[in-house]
DNA sequence: GCATAATAGTTACATTTGAAACTAATTCAG
DNA sequence: CTGAATTAGTTTCAAATGTAACTATTATGC
């Protein structure tokens, strides 16, 4: 006889729950710095890929937080009209802009910094430091495999 | 002397990795039953809640599935405008709609439910049974607290 | 060299999403 | 009862987002 067709439990379901888990985490902590700096999540996304890394190009800034180039475009231009990033020319190949976070950028920068680290360490308080490296690693497994899995179609 | 501010390693911080690995994860499912029965995310997540709870009320519906009335309202709208949902206004209660999937609805879900069941296992073949339950395990003490935080403000 | 293709980034348009206002029905206070 | 408040769900309007087309510049094939 044919197998019994297995209940899909949503509230167990990896991808749904993940789903839910990244959005709760996401949007808390943009309630942290939303108020007082008035950045969307992608453009504090910049500001940390160039707090961390700059100067980079724009498709530098895409590949690093994952995100398509006219996303980024449109969070470096609210960015460099409030003057929290720089943007230079790039003399051999004019098509680049080379960015890097002004003198006010970086000062919003290191504000953000450590609300963010804090909250993420209220986060983990809920797991002990071994639990803790144990789900880093298995998201960075899920997370390569996830990849892998996609590209094969 | 104070403390020198620690860095923010994008790569490494917890909301940043747990967003683009549900993102990838998401997408990557979506591409499966998107192509063959044309439905978005939040209409998949409707019919799965109702192919395991029906009937339910849609305010039922968005508690289950952790999505505002709104978005509940427009999936449904898609949803029973291509026979997939049925609604019967609650005798007692004018207001409440009972929502359960229509036989094609079933039929539908039935076929959607082992592609999920399937990605969700090819993305759990990466771990161990042991890392997977501790996996399960973490998510669900991170999601509880990452709630509890939020309430907290 | 010159035409063609490719790349960096922006703009335009159409779709999706979210917040607030709204309709309809029910409950509650007095 | 009657009017105010609450609840279920929908509609409206503005903002955010994605896709495709576009500009400007550089690289490539012949």
């Amino acid at each position: 006889m044919p197998s019994p067709s297995q209940a899909l439990e949503l509230e167990n379901f990896l991808p749904y729950r993940l789903s839910i888990l990244a959005q709760i985490v996401s949007e808390s902590l943009h309630d942290l710095y939303a108020g007082p700096f008035d950045l969307t999540v992608t453009q504090w996304r910049v500001m940390a890929a160039l707090g961390r890394f700059a100067p980079l190009t724009a498709s530098d800034v895409g590949q690093r937080i994952v995100m398509d180039k006219v996303a980024v475009s449109r969070a470096l231009s609210g960015l460099t009209k409030r003057g929290l990033v720089e943007r230079a020319t790039d003399r051999t190949d004019r098509r680049r802009a080379s960015l890097r976070l002004s003198a006010r950028g970086r000062a919003i920068h290191a504000r953000i910094v450590p609300i963010a680290l804090g909250y993420e360490e209220r986060l983990y308080k809920v797991l002990t430091a071994e639990e803790r490296r144990s789900f880093d690693e298995l998201t960075a497994r899920l997370f390569a495999h996830a990849g892998t899995l996609r590209e094969a179609g």
